[in-house]
DNA sequence: CCTACCGATCGGTAGG
DNA sequence: CCTACCGATCGGTAGG
């Protein structure tokens, strides 16, 4: 009965990978979005990148390192997302309303590397040093933006990390309802994610309050 | 050897509760706020309330009905704590202002809460009836707010929703940001939380951009 | 609400 | 990068 086991052995593709470590990130990221955050174990990870559930250990010292990986490139690829949206734009309110926008769009569109990049996942975020630089570099961008248009006289006179702390709450805060989907299914994919990013850095700009050059 | 072994018996302490229920649900809480949401299993949770891990089943279907019963108490908390600090407030603004202040507190000072509300916990979070329901009472009384606020005259018309999701964004940025974190260990426990509100709340009325009453 | 049990999975390591 | 193994924990259920 069992006689021919061995010899109908299905090769069972192992990777000798070029690049485990670029595997096991994409492995990562593909397991929260399709099976949530819980889903998320090294072992299976592995099982995913097709290799043993000891080799993520010759890349990683644990699952904390591999979130750091995660996250580190996020920030990254926000920052360039924002800068590239920013680029093209006019004087510094336009840039501020780019940069928005590119943050939220980023989130809705690799939700999963934004749950890492702001989850509480590391005991000591400190310690890994990529990160809190690539997330400098993000928060870098608003700060120069908004000083440009306090200089020019365009934006209102004070304390100008109390301004960045209150545009970036505001887009992270949408962009957190949307991602983690307490807005409904409105914006799933980023149809109208963008149209109301680009309308919220309007109310940021001109204020809730009725003025003049507000309708 | 083992001789005296039955005899050393501590009693270990069982409760037959009068509501277990209820200490299910605190030992979540502190659970989470102790070791982080990872650590969260219905056995541990059992463990804590100082019952064998099967009981818990008799009062919760499983750990998603778990959470949800955390949750729905969570908004009906903070939509009692916005209320409560919204009441003694004049006009619309101070009203606004002071839902904000009273969202960003009841985080910070409900950070197990305020996660478990926010998180990606439920598969069909329509199928807990209780959830939706407390989440949009809290979200009417901003909606209330704005729209007085809109008749008055006193906030620019247009979508009272778009204003909402507006101050819903500020607020809610600001609470993640704090909660997870991600600001270091500025406003823990809420020493400097009101301040940041008080101010961000005021930039939201008045606007980033520079006019006659701004400065 | 408890005891006793099930199958399954996990993180981690030794040793090659 | 793999095989083989460790102790530990988990969700869930039967049966009382």
């Amino acid at each position: 009965m069992a006689a021919r086991k061995k010899t109908s052995t299905q090769p069972k593709p192992r990777y000798h990978h070029g690049d485990l470590h670029r595997a096991l990130i994409d492995a990562s990221l593909a397991l929260i979005s399709e099976e949530g955050f819980s889903a998320l174990t090294l072992r299976e990870v592995a099982r995913r990148a097709g290799v043993t559930h000891a080799a993520p250990y010759r890349h990683f010292a644990d699952k904390e390192a591999l979130l750091a990986a995660v996250a580190e490139e996020g920030f990254r690829a926000m920052a360039a997302q924002m800068r590239e949206r920013m680029a093209p734009a006019g004087g510094p309110a336009e840039r501020l309303s780019a940069s928005g926008v590119a943050y939220v769009l980023f989130a809705v569109q690799h939700p999963s590397h934004f749950r890492v990049m702001f989850g509480p996942h590391f005991v000591r975020p400190e310690e890994h040093q990529g990160l809190s630089a690539e997330g400098g570099n993000a928060f870098g961008l608003l700060l120069q933006c908004l000083s440009e248009g306090q200089q020019a006289g365009l934006f209102r006179p004070g304390d100008t990390h109390a301004l960045a702390l209150g545009a970036w709450s505001l887009v992270h805060g949408l962009a957190s309802l949307l991602v983690d989907g307490v807005l409904g299914q409105m914006g799933k994919g980023g149809m109208d994610a963008e149209a109301l990013a680009v309308s919220q850095s309007r109310m940021l700009l001109e204020g809730l309050l009725r003025t003049p050059q507000n309708g």
